[in-house]
DNA sequence: AAAAAGGGGAAGTGGG
DNA sequence: TCCCACTTCCCCTTTT
């Protein structure tokens, strides 16, 4: 197996100095190294190598880190995984080694944050996105349909409705999916744009928890509170004194307006403000529905996410990772009904449910989890009995597309990535 | 050592 | 015809 050189250009960032050097096999030796290896503190650097006997998962790794493998040097058997500088590791102890995943999310986080401070700065933006002016909200949108390129007349069109609603950070953090695509159509890249923002919050969520921003997330999961919808009375675009109950609060996305026509297992459209029924042969389940206009029209080149790379870091053969458009009657998606599921435990909380709802961790029962899959055959038509193994199969290619990833060492254990924790 | 779980290549399927 | 999102099969590795 050929030796695998993994560089973090980005890396180059960082002054400092190596150190810690190791080398070890296995991927067990390699977290007990990097545990070693860690120091605590705002600014270790470090470097590791370590020997590989499995070639996928070096793959897997430049996945994850957005990264393309060079092929150096043949060594034996073995593959070569060096990374370099790293800096913000995460706080290591005995009892909590982190895994491969973290510390590269990690990495991958402060780069990401790296560039929103700086782009706040260019942009004269406050990172917490709930603080912002209309004009804040007016100048971001502009910056993110430049950087996806989002065609210009659609752009203009959506920064228009925005100027004229007069909408605040504190409002865009409060408008659910369907309202967003409703100033911003998702035809027009308002989906990609509201998976930006969600991403953005995200990233700085922990920075602003004493709760005059959007707080921690509260799921009706985990609490006796009834689903509210966030935004004031009235018309729900209407910009004006926002509730208490206004705060971001990532049960918009389970919105029973955004289901699907599970009993004839297709994704349909239902009009705002209207109900959906999940009565039928499989009122069970019914997987989130993403309203697609079926509108020919309106359609415009998808080909600017692409190009941009965007949540889908390493191009793979079946193409790009983005949720591709689906029109009415489409097929359903799997990574959605395994939401739909995790949002109704009182139902299937014995087959899967949330271990970590902020971090977008699920995980399926050892007992159970052979009925989430048939569950979805069923959905899916298929001919024979979906199984738990081949399901997991679907969910592997997820990875492909950084959507779901596989928890390292965490048995039946499955994230989502942060742009597809809400849906 | 055995079972369960994880993993990925490759070809197939069906809808749009 | 092509693309996409799986599905199916198979076989190997890793973990428990």
């Amino acid at each position: 197996m050929a030796a695998v050189d993994i560089r973090l250009p980005w890396l180059d960032k960082f002054d400092g100095t190596f150190k810690s050097k190791s080398k070890c096999r296995g991927s067990k030796q390699l977290l007990m190294m990097m545990d070693k290896g860690f120091e605590r503190g705002p600014c270790n650097d470090w470097t590791a190598h370590a020997l590989h006997s499995q070639g996928p998962s070096m793959s897997k790794i430049a996945e994850l880190t957005r990264l393309s493998i060079e092929q150096s040097t043949e060594e034996g058997s073995t593959t070569l995984f060096t990374m370099e500088r790293y800096t913000a590791l995460p706080s290591c102890s005995a009892d909590n080694i982190p895994d491969l995943d973290s510390v590269l999310g990690t990495c991958i986080n402060d780069l990401k944050r790296s560039n929103k401070k700086d782009m706040c700065r260019i942009l004269c933006l406050s990172e917490d996105v709930a603080s912002w002016t209309p004009q804040n909200v007016h100048d971001w949108l502009e910056w993110v349909g430049k950087e996806y390129e989002l065609p210009k007349e659609k752009l203009a069109q959506a920064l228009t409705n925005f100027d004229n609603r007069q909408l605040t950070g504190l409002h865009l953090c409060s408008l659910t999916l369907e309202n967003f695509c409703s100033l911003f159509p998702r035809d027009n890249g308002g989906d990609l744009v509201y998976g930006l923002l969600q991403g953005w919050k995200d990233d700085f969520a922990d920075t602003f928890t004493d709760g005059s921003a959007y707080g921690p997330p509260v799921f009706p999961a985990d609490t006796d509170q009834p689903h509210q919808e966030i935004m004031g009375p009235g018309d729900p675009m209407l910009p004006g004194p926002v509730p208490e109950q206004a705060q971001w609060n990532p049960s918009w996305p389970m919105d029973s307006r955004q289901r699907y026509d599970s009993s004839a297992c297709s994704i349909g459209t239902i009009s705002p403000g209207g109900s959906s029924s999940t009565d039928g042969c499989c009122a069970q389940t019914a997987a989130v529905k993403i309203e697609i206009s079926d509108t020919e029209d309106d359609e415009i080149d998808l080909s600017y996410l692409r190009r941009k790379g965007w949540r889908n870091p390493v191009p793979t053969a079946s193409g790009p990772g983005y949720p591709k458009k689906r029109r009415s009657g489409g097929q359903p998606i799997l990574w959605l009904f395994l939401h739909d599921c995790l949002a109704k435990p009182e139902e299937w909380s014995h087959a899967i449910k949330w271990v970590n709802r902020t971090e977008g961790i699920f995980q399926f029962s050892s007992e159970h989890k052979e009925k989430v899959a048939r569950r979805w055959g069923e959905i899916k038509g298929n001919r024979c009995v979906m199984s738990y193994q081949k399901m997991a199969r679907s969910l592997r290619n997820y990875s492909n597309n950084n959507i779901v990833m596989k928890k390292v060492r965490r048995k039946l254990q499955y994230q989502f990535l942060p742009q597809w924790r809400h849906v």
